[in-house]
RNA sequence: GCUGUUGUAGCUCAGUGGUAGAGCACUCCCUUGGUAAGGGAGAGGUCGUGAGUUCAAUCCUCACCAACAGCACCA
């Protein structure tokens, strides 16, 4: 007798070993049918899995997350499958699962085209109504090799080969097809469904290394049913209406152009997003007890040098010589032989030489030093994307000096400060990331230890939930990540904090201790937002351009409805400009309704109609961006309910 | 940087081996209209750049540049 306990807390007990489609079966005949792999003792096996002790046991069906990854993982294989047929002499490589679909890496000379996914999908469908059962088999590490090497999928034979010898394989047998792969899988291919889609199709290395041949990669989508796939696939065309490169044309906030690529030309509208943004910032750091410094743009080489960044970083710098350019047409512009600078990707080497003048004394620590510094960095080509990745990028840096045991709490405060201003801004799914000591490193292990130890215990006392990120700190110290999604899922890091324990050693910052010794101050590293832009793309797309009253660029627009009232528009915009907002007039010769479009459209939080009626009464007819209605008031109160609405977060 | 795709009016996009078209936007005229596009007229393009093939290239070929997607990178 077996004791099987399921979900519900339910026992049953048959009578010897059953294989997971016989107990799926024992439970009802439409389990058996929905049924796609079985979850024993939490972890997921194949169907034809048998079961031959006590255990928690679990019917996975396409309706659950564990359902969905299955189903998504033969998907891949299926897709394999059908381009070996379709194109023979293309080599597997590997073919996860990733969030809402798949991939896999294809070898093969020639590119793929767009219209032979559709040729792939078709005979997707086709292998899938063949129902190929699906069978696993265990194969010895050489025997795979052997096997991989002689059909010609060397990619297949050097992953098994990087397996510790001795060890068996499982290889899934698909039909006439055959896959190295740890499963589970599907009994066979007609349980897979038909909702799946093939959405792109892009290049990528080799076991992630750009030092690696470029194989070629075909992503999709797949779920239960084609409702959900459909429900997908509409998900994601709502998501790119949010591009904010798009809303930022349509809202006229700014725009990118060839001769200064990576570098953003910010439209009056966009700016005063900027300002609203800036001046918050402002407010909060002064607020914590920062101090906001300017430092240089050019500074010489030798700084980048004593930092590390030059050895490390320099091909991502723009590099200045320090001489008079010739004015003579036939000679060179530059000689080559001058003193070079460097423009700064970073404010940290400036902010220690203000840390420098002077004497400090652990009395002035911790120093918390900001600077909404203006940064260049020569980011690579294909990086560059609208306000996410930029090459001049501002950030609202700061680097807080402090003794060793001020470290924890310095972090506290930090994280504090970054979540309430990040709920100012309404975000919500913050991932955190704790990134530990990278390969190459500068600095000693003890310090590392120290440093990493110190972050951890900083997020843990906080009781904050974090990843570990093991290789991705920076060169000089571990670092705090803050994530957020764009529109369309991609995550970008926009808040940080770095520890450093070797800046100062480095550039020589001391400080006089309580013992009157001298002594090395701990940086901090540290940005709210991150990059200004970055965030600002963020925001456009997490906001879809309808901007909260206080970051709204344009936040009110005056429209009459016939010249007789213009001016009283004058007076009414007088009057809300008088309070603080920032407000535009639509005097123009169009009707009502072409203006409330466009300022519909324009994504304006409030139109404020003036006729001939509301001129008279000394009112106004307020209209609310994604209301159709309208209402109202006295002018007096539209002012004071605007003006409230419009107080930034921090002075409400 | 790598792979692939794309590049035609300010924007969105048609189109052709014989020097180009629509809608919106823009300008002017008519219209003063009560909450998501009133009507009419006009102006606007070296078809990304350079070279080649051709009697003739926006179209074909090559190179370059840029944008987009993904990969790699992101101090």
């Amino acid at each position: 007798m077996i004791n099987l306990k399921l979900p519900d807390g339910s026992v049953r007990e048959v009578e010897g070993p059953i294989d997971g489609l016989a107990f799926a079966g024992s439970i009802a005949k439409s389990l058996a049918k929905k049924a796609l792999a079985i979850k024993i003792d939490g972890k997921v096996k194949d169907l034809s899995t048998v079961i031959d002790h006590d255990a928690i046991v679990e019917v996975v069906t396409a309706q659950t997350d564990d359902g969905l990854e299955i189903l998504r993982h033969d998907c891949a294989h299926v897709m394999a499958e059908a381009v070996q047929e379709l194109f023979p002499g293309t080599q597997v490589t590997i073919g996860p699962v990733i969030e809402n679909g798949f991939y896999y890496d294809f070898a093969r000379d020639e590119p793929f085209k767009a219209e032979d996914l559709e040729k792939i999908e078709a005979k997707m469908r086709e292998i899938v109504d063949r129902n190929e059962p699906i069978t696993r088999e265990v194969w010895s590490r050489d025997e795979a090799i052997a096997y991989f090497k002689k059909i010609g999928e060397d990619y297949k034979a050097e992953l098994i080969e990087s397996i510790p010898a001795g060890e068996e394989v499982s290889v899934y047998r698909q039909g006439e097809w055959l896959d190295l792969c740890r499963g589970p899988h599907l009994p066979s291919t007609g349980k897979l469904g038909k909702a799946f889609k093939l959405t792109k199709l892009a290049g990528a290395y080799w076991r992630g290394d750009s030092r690696n041949e470029m194989l070629q990669r075909i992503y999709g989508t797949a779920w239960a049913n084609d409702n959900d796939l459909k429900a997908y696939l509409t998900m994601v065309e709502e998501a790119e209406r949010r591009d904010h490169r798009k809303i930022a044309r349509e809202m006229d906030l700014f725009h990118l152009q060839e001769e200064a690529q990576g570098s953003v030309f910010w439209h009056p509208k966009g700016w005063r997003i900027w300002q609203a943004l800036e001046q918050y910032v402002r407010r909060r750091i002064d607020e914590a007890g920062y101090v906001e410094v300017r430092t240089p743009q050019l500074l010489d080489s030798k700084f980048w040098e004593q930092s590390g960044h030059w050895g490390k970083y320099r091909e991502n710098m723009f590099v200045v010589p320090d001489e008079v350019p010739s004015t003579d047409e036939d000679a060179p512009v530059l000689s080559g032989k001058a003193k070079l600078m460097a423009i700064k990707p970073m404010n940290c080497p400036a902010h220690v030489q203000i840390f420098k003048q002077g004497v400090k004394s652990y009395r002035d620590l911790p120093l918390r030093m900001a600077e909404f510094g203006c940064c260049h960095r020569n980011e690579p080509h294909g990086a560059l994307h609208g306000l996410m990745r930029v090459r001049q990028m501002t950030q609202d840096d700061a680097h807080i000096f402090c003794t060793e045991d001020q470290i924890k709490g310095e972090t506290e405060a930090f994280v504090t400060l970054l979540e309430s201003v990040y709920d100012d801004m309404g975000f919500t799914d913050l991932k955190v990331r704790l990134a530990l000591r990278p390969e190459q490193r500068v600095g000693s292990d003890e310090s590392w230890d120290k440093a990493e130890k110190a972050l951890e215990e900083a997020l843990n006392d906080l009781g904050r939930e974090f990843t570990l990120a093991p290789g991705e700190g920076a060169f000089y110290g571990p670092k705090l990540e803050f994530h957020l999604k764009d529109a369309i899922g991609r995550s970008w890091q926009l808040g940080t904090l770095q520890l450093d324990f070797n800046l100062p050693e480095r550039l020589d910052a001391s400080y006089i201790g309580e013992d009157g010794g001298k002594h090395r101050p701990v940086m901090l590293h540290r940005a709210v937002l991150g990059s200004l832009e970055r965030f600002i793309g963020i925001l456009i797309e997490h906001y879809e351009g309808k901007f909260p009253l206080w970051l709204a660029p344009v936040q009110a627009v005056v429209a009459t409805i016939t010249s007789e009232a213009d001016e009283y528009a004058e007076k009414v915009a007088a009057e809300l400009r008088a309070a603080g907002l920032r407000v535009e007039m639509d005097l123009r010769n169009e009707k009502i309704n072409y203006k409330v479009r466009e300022h519909s459209v324009g994504k304006v939080p409030a139109i404020l109609v003036a006729g001939k009626r509301e001129a008279e009464e000394n009112t106004i007819s307020v209209r609310r961006l994604g209301s159709q209605q309208q209402q109202t008031m006295s002018l007096a109160d539209v002012v004071k309910s605007l003006a409230e609405e419009a107080t930034p977060p921090d002075l409400r």
